[in-house]
DNA sequence: GTCTATATTGAGATAGAC
DNA sequence: GTCTATCTCAATATAGAC
């Protein structure tokens, strides 16, 4: 509203920022990503960068905003033809083992800004309840189709799956031999929710998924 | 072997700086436990401590080593009268939940410990692998002692199972309500492990657990 | 052998010129 | 909107006292 004639050029040099950080600790990890790091991919000086973002801490919150903000658009609901949390759950958690570098930042990140007062405390905190949110009501959904079987707490099962997502991506950091999908998807087998939010009528439960291509995120 | 006679007087020396590691960092949270701040409270130098240690990161090392060492005593087999998993892991967790600053530093570093190249990856490479492979032994065990529902992959059950007792951490950081032991439990009932371990009669999953005292880990 | 004092390096943050 | 210069602070390495 205030802003002037260069409203334009500024938000495209944010844009153009956050691409070079997501590049820089795709290709050097978290603890190589400096300030200066991101800012001499960018063309920019440090203090060059930090006028569009603050500090660095901001800046890598809005890094994971608009990943999370790509990955509702490509794995939430009304992404492709079945919007089944389950497989959804799956496909985000597959894509995700190609992008390492957002997943240990995700991971550093989040383990930091635990402590209170971080600048990025608040933005974790209401991830995490809204996470919990999405996946405990699209259970309920099913459970009020019928489709479940009875006896499912959706909030508890919630936080098991979140917490589930989070510590495959620590054993995965490890050894990259841990199939975070693989182990995701058993989990959801295990208490039925898997062949719940896919097919009644028992298709074969890893059919459907041609290849692991990187989701129209970008395109 | 080639030390003199101070040899005891550096590990009661290391023993003491652990312990004030544990106190720094359960006061004033991991970011905030300089090796500065660690020194001034066992009363040396920076250097001073280092010496013992060598750096901050393998000061950590040993506080966690420590850390498990004391909980394999208090909580692993042999503890206590019942040696059962699911019960060891469920109190091992509601334990942790009593000591939020060794939580804040096994999450933090572990996350750091992450990169390839860091001082501590080793360590929690071997950590990892361990802890599933405890949990896939004892697993086994109840299987062979028919104790489990048949069909039941133990190593992927044990890397579930961490990976719910990180993915818990994580949460309950962000959020105290979040009742780890509480949703580990609910997720060992969910794959019949719990009431398998316990008590194949079936009594009151909850009893046994006196009140959340410490257990005699350190007398 | 053990410690104190100090210097160096490298990170992010801040101030103010253009 | 971007830059240069400077500040603070943690971690590490070195020199040398006792």
């Amino acid at each position: 509203m205030a802003r002037r004639g260069s409203y334009a050029k500024g938000v495209a040099k944010r844009g153009e920022i956050l691409d070079a950080a997501l590049e820089v600790i795709g290709r050097d990890g978290y603890s190589r990503a400096t300030v200066r790091e991101i800012a001499d991919a960018v063309g920019l000086s440090q203090n060059g960068l930090l006028h569009h973002f603050g500090s660095k801490e901001r800046l890598f919150v809005e890094v994971l905003r608009h990943r999370d903000e790509l990955d509702r658009l490509a794995y939430g609901e009304g992404a492709g033809q079945r919007p089944d949390i389950a497989e959804s759950l799956v496909r985000l958690v597959r894509h995700n083992a190609r992008v390492p570098g957002l997943v240990q930042l995700y991971s550093r990140f989040s383990a930091e800004a635990a402590e209170e007062g971080h600048p990025a405390h608040g933005f974790f905190q209401e991830r995490y309840a809204t996470a919990r949110g999405i996946i405990a009501e699209a259970i309920r959904s099913l459970q009020e189709e019928g489709r479940l079987p009875p006896g499912h707490d959706a909030d508890r099962l919630a936080v098991l799956g979140v917490a589930l997502m989070d510590g495959l991506q620590a054993q995965w950091a490890y050894d990259s031999g841990v199939d975070m999908a693989g182990h995701l998807a058993h989990f959801l087998d295990l208490v039925g929710l898997r062949s719940a939010a896919r097919n009644p009528a028992g298709e074969d439960p890893d059919a459907g998924d041609p290849a692991d291509e990187d989701p129209p995120a970008g395109g």
